[in-house]
Formats: structure tokens, C-alpha cells, sequence
DNA sequence: ACCACTTTTGCAACTTTATTGCATTTCAAG
DNA sequence: CTTGAAATGCAATAAAGTTGCAAAAGTGGT
């Protein structure tokens, strides 16, 4: 794996203390974070206004991805590919347990491929998969 | 189609102004709406409260899904089925224009099925494609 | 048609999540 | 080291959703 730095500069940021700690703590996280929770970790450290726009620049230079869910708070996870691109592809699926409440990238599962309807275009697919995960199912 | 009184006792619900309105408007739009977007028509009718709780009661009792996407406001559409439960397995593809920005179920298309890894088990599953709609596209 | 009971509604207040403006500080190219 | 552009912190504001409670309305039994 790369450097923090490395991986900054190869997305186009700065490198700045809120960014290469926020992007550690993704490394070591696998699953996918809200900003309450990078909020509860670096309080003392960084502006909650900080972390929002450090959330939003590694979205737009294609660090993170946003993931779907209906909780109404948006949930962020790393892309697992070069791209500096904001919606870049980067297909596969997610999966949210519905007793731990966590989102992991399933990233060897590809999205299947889908007929659509006549005169639809699709550009981008999200296919977020609800049950137990692997670490609840077993406790 | 049954008539608005007839569901709404179907799904255990009163019969009220605010839910046959509501129903009634959901009934007559093929995307999926917000909260926003019902206090626009319904403002001087009723209370933005009273909407909240429409829509949620109208979830709980299987009349309405909510479809999940990446915008942090809430969306919901009509469930077509006679379910009266919440949660109910309404598996269908969801659509979502760049252009236009809305949201529409597509009843005709099934969720793939798909192979988890050991250990996950699958109870509901989410699929938003998006892309530019017939709509957009024939303009 | 009325009563008693339960649910629903409206209003006000509040919480949570996210955004904007602006002065100050920091980064990094030359 | 200097300089200009970008990032940060703080305060204010916006947007989305929730809660408590008293008043109003719906419903089943008579």
C-alpha cells in the first residue's frame, strides 16, 4: 500500500493533518463511516466543518465513495482503485447488517449486468444487499 | 384500482383527510416523492408534522417503500402489492435520472440473484441504477 | 345517532445533519 | 523565502426530521 502522502497527492489534495489522519482512519476501518463517527474521533483535534469539507474533497477526487442507504445520513467508504475521478466507476456491492447497523464494500461481488427498459441509459449502478453479516451471524 | 378508503382500511389505517390526499397524490405520480415535495402541494392544508407522520405510518403499514439514494433527503413510492406489512419483499429495480433528478420503480425489472460470501445471510435487497431516464433521453 | 375510547392532528419547541461567509492560517511552487 | 492559492476555524444559518402535549376527529358498540 502507498504512502498517505502519496495517495493525497496522487488524488490532487494538499497535504494537510485532518486528511492524512482522516484517511488513515478509513485504512484501518472496514466499514463505511459517517461524519459523526469521524466527528467522535478527532473532536478535539479538527472542526466539524473541517471534517465535512475533508469528506467532501476526497469524495470529489475519487478517495471515497458515498454509499446509499435510507438512514438519512451519509455513509462514506475508500474506492479501490486509482481513479482521481469524482463517480469514477467503481462497481460492487455493499452490504448493510441489520443488527450491527455497519456497511461493508463486498468487493470481489460484481453487479450483474441488467436489461433495462427501452431508452433508459444507465450510467451507474448502486446495489446495497440488507441481512446479517458474517461477524453477527456467528455470536 | 380499489378505491382510497378501501386501502387505507386494507393497511389498518383511519380514514383521514390528510392520508386520502396524500394516497391519492401518490396514486397520480410515477416518480417518487419527498416530504419537500408534498408540503409544496399540501402546505396550506396541512402541517408539516402531520405530513412526517402520514408518510411514516403509510411505511409502516406496507403502503409506501422508501427507496435509498445518495441524496440525504428521504423518497418514497407506492408499494404494489397487498401487503400490509412493513419490510415486506417488494424486490424491483430503482431508477434515478441525472437529468431530471427523480426517482421511478421499475415494477418489470427483478434484483438479479446474487452469491455472498460464506457466513452473510441476504434478507432485502436494494438495486438504484442511475442514468439519464426515457424521458430526458427523447429530448 | 350517540357515547366512550382511541388515534390523529396542529402547534411549538427542539435535535440532528449539513452548508455558507469570512478572516486567519497553512501549503507548496518557483 | 516569498507569494498566491487553498485550507482551516469560528459563527451563523439552513434543511430535514422528531417529540410532547392539548385539542380535534375517527370508529366500534349500543
Amino acid at each position: 500500500m502507498k504512502n498517505l502522502e502519496h495517495i493525497l497527492k496522487h488524488h490532487h489534495l494538499r497535504i494537510t493533518q485532518v486528511r492524512l489522519d482522516i484517511l488513515s482512519y478509513f485504512q484501518h476501518q472496514k466499514s463505511a463511516l459517517t461524519h459523526a463517527d469521524l466527528e467522535a474521533n478527532f473532536d478535539k483535534k479538527f472542526d466539524r466543518v473541517t471534517i465535512y469539507r475533508t469528506l467532501t474533497s476526497f469524495l470529489e477526487n475519487g478517495l471515497l465513495h458515498k454509499i446509499p442507504d435510507d438512514s438519512g445520513v451519509a455513509k462514506y467508504a475508500l474506492c479501490h482503485h486509482d481513479s482521481t475521478e469524482h463517480n469514477h466507476d467503481d462497481q460492487h456491492v455493499h452490504f448493510k447488517c441489520r443488527i450491527c447497523a455497519k456497511i461493508e464494500c463486498l468487493h470481489n461481488l460484481d453487479i450483474p449486468a441488467l436489461h433495462l427498459p427501452k431508452h433508459y441509459k444507465m450510467e451507474h449502478a448502486n446495489l446495497l444487499i440488507e441481512g446479517v453479516c458474517a461477524a453477527c451471524n456467528n455470536k
